[in-house]
DNA sequence: CCCTGATTCGC
DNA sequence: GCGAATCAGG
């Protein structure tokens, strides 16, 4: 398998809504999680935390300068570090559980049809063209976004805990215009964004696998009848249904 | 063990 | 440029 523009967007898109790299290969298909890994490097998409990843400047050199023993001739270190800086972060560990993946990259599109946005470019906020069939903003999220709900696991969410989005005005990014007919209406990976229903309907990887799209119960990732099936009060066990729903409807035969 | 991403290096 | 092998933390 190649590295076409498809499997590239592909790739960028989910890297950057923090899907793992063994999501992204599976879902890519053909390729193996290191391949999109260094796929994602040479792409210099980046900056995911790393469970291995040094962070401190001077160790790394003084890694580095150890593990070329003899080979850096002359390596002056800079020993005046008087002040511990805190360059740690503290990043949340990504939830990305079952998360929703993949837009199968459907047919190429013509160029002339993403050509410009000729319009007034100033929208300075919440003015989104919500009806706007075609182009939407970028997935461009700090964070996983996505968060189903397994049989047991309850993922509970106080409205007030989500953060609003720090980026209310992403810089706006064109995007393939909906090919077919079947996927006009169809909210794809590439237009989720912080007030549209995230829910998945179908399969990621099927050709009609979309979102739900409808606009957000406030506070939540999904629309109200979603944070219904999302959201449910702990049952007894002996009371629970014998068969969750799973959001995805479950194992898919492979 | 499993997972993760980073890096290296032969191709 | 690509990705398997390897490393290393959780």
């Amino acid at each position: 398998m190649s590295w076409t523009d498809e499997r590239i967007a592909t790739l960028k898109t989910m890297w950057e809504a923090g899907q793992t790299a063994s999501q992204i290969a599976e879902a890519l298909g053909g390729v193996s999680r290191n391949a999109v890994i260094g796929k994602a490097h040479r792409l210099e998409l980046q900056a995911r935390p790393s469970p291995v990843k040094p962070n401190d400047p001077e160790a790394k050199a003084a890694a580095a300068a150890e593990a070329s023993a003899s080979a850096a001739a002359a390596a002056p270190e800079p020993v005046a570090t008087p002040e511990p800086v805190e360059v740690e972060a503290p990043k949340p560990a990504p939830v990305a559980e079952p998360v929703v993946a993949a837009a199968k990259p459907v047919a190429p599109v013509e160029p002339e049809s993403v050509a410009e946005e000729p319009e007034d470019d100033e929208d300075d906020d919440e003015d989104e063209d919500e009806a706007a069939p075609a182009v939407v903003a970028p997935v461009r999220a700090p964070q996983p976004i996505l968060r189903s709900v397994g049989p047991g696991g309850f993922l509970r969410q106080a409205p007030g805990e989500q953060q609003p989005p720090s980026t209310p005005a992403p810089p706006r990014r064109l995007v393939p215009a909906k090919p077919s007919a079947e996927m006009a209406n169809k909210t794809s990976l590439l237009e989720l964004n912080d007030r549209i229903c995230k829910w998945p309907l179908g399969h990621p990887g099927e050709p009609d696998f979309h979102f739900c799209g409808k606009a957000v119960n406030p506070g939540f990732p999904y629309c109200v009848d979603h944070c219904g099936h999302a959201y449910q009060a702990q049952l007894p066990r002996r009371d629970r249904r014998p068969t969750p729903p799973l959001p995805f409807g479950g194992p898919r035969p492979r």
